[in-house]
DNA sequence: TAATTTATTTAATTTATATTAAACACATTA
DNA sequence: TAATGTGTTTAATATAAATTAAATAAATTA
């Protein structure tokens, strides 16, 4: 299970080694410190200690403080769909950012091409491309509605968590 | 903006690279050759040619024939909405396929070590995994209902294309 | 069928990424 | 404050991935 877990992170882009720490600590009866994990995982401590930093980076690990303990302790957020939902969200907004900054450089340029352009074969493909970006607009909006949604829950009007 | 594209699919895992020749082939006004997209790019016949068979293979460009010429041209597939929505749900089939196969194969050994198991220590953590087995199926019958609407396109009941 | 063009595969190289051992910084306790 | 335990950085190494030139295979034309 554990195997298949990490195997199935890599889908999300995360590098085998970390999926096998998330994976232990999600079947682990208890909280871990670096070096419990470091035995299960057969890793560097190093590597360890980088691993579980993005694990906490992208929400999956929390650090919990035990009583008595000098070392830090890690769970597992165990809700895979909190897990994916955040992954989607942050994932989309990455690349709407991404489109939308270009989009904003180039399509005044583009624009003006097209309006106020001398030659016949500019205005042309500057109007096609304008269409394009009005695409991509479109586009844009439809993954962030669909980002908002998975933000806010009312995802699960449309798709409940329970199938009755 | 090709370079805004090539970087955005980055984030669905494709090389840099690869999304350089889709930002190509979805600027350009005609189907382009291996051999036109090379010089685009600047990369070498070989590496478009892997590039161009996996963006194939995502569906994410397609060979169109034209009559008279010898060489092969290519043609990317314009919409963003489409090409999102295969990305994810090859995706989510792919991470069902890999947690489902792993969960047969355990849960019936930790099914039997919960009911019959001989040691009190073991039944009662096999009888804790079972708990997360059943939510991880949960958790895949979630993704697969959000992956049969997208292909469906029941999807856009709840997200319309256009926003009124 | 031979000659030529085009696309793909292979093997080697380059480049990027992940991993680690060792050094460091920070904290805790005696 | 000294001594030890803990986590993170750093610099070097090991590993994996992407890229290419050259060789091969496939297709087209003369």
């Amino acid at each position: 299970m554990i195997s298949a877990i990490a195997q199935a992170m890599v889908i999300y882009g995360v590098t085998p080694s970390v999926g096998r720490i998330y994976g232990v600590l999600y079947f682990s009866e208890d909280p871990l410190t670096l070096d419990e994990i470091k035995d299960q995982v057969a890793m560097s401590k190093a590597s360890v200690s980088n691993g579980i930093r993005e694990l906490i980076d992208t929400e999956m690990v929390s650090k919990v403080w035990k009583k008595g303990e000098r070392k830090d302790h890690y769970i597992a957020e165990k809700d895979f769909l909190r897990n994916f939902l955040n992954f989607f969200v942050k994932m989309l907004r990455l690349e709407r950012g991404l489109i939308m900054k270009a989009l904003e450089q180039t399509e005044p340029i583009i624009e003006e091409l097209s309006t106020n352009g001398t030659d016949e074969r500019v205005t042309k493909t500057a109007t096609r491309d304008l269409d394009l970006m009005k695409d991509s607009r479109e586009y844009l909006d439809w993954i962030m509605r669909l980002a908002n949604s998975m933000e806010s829950g009312e995802i699960f009007d449309y798709f409940p968590k329970k199938k009755e």
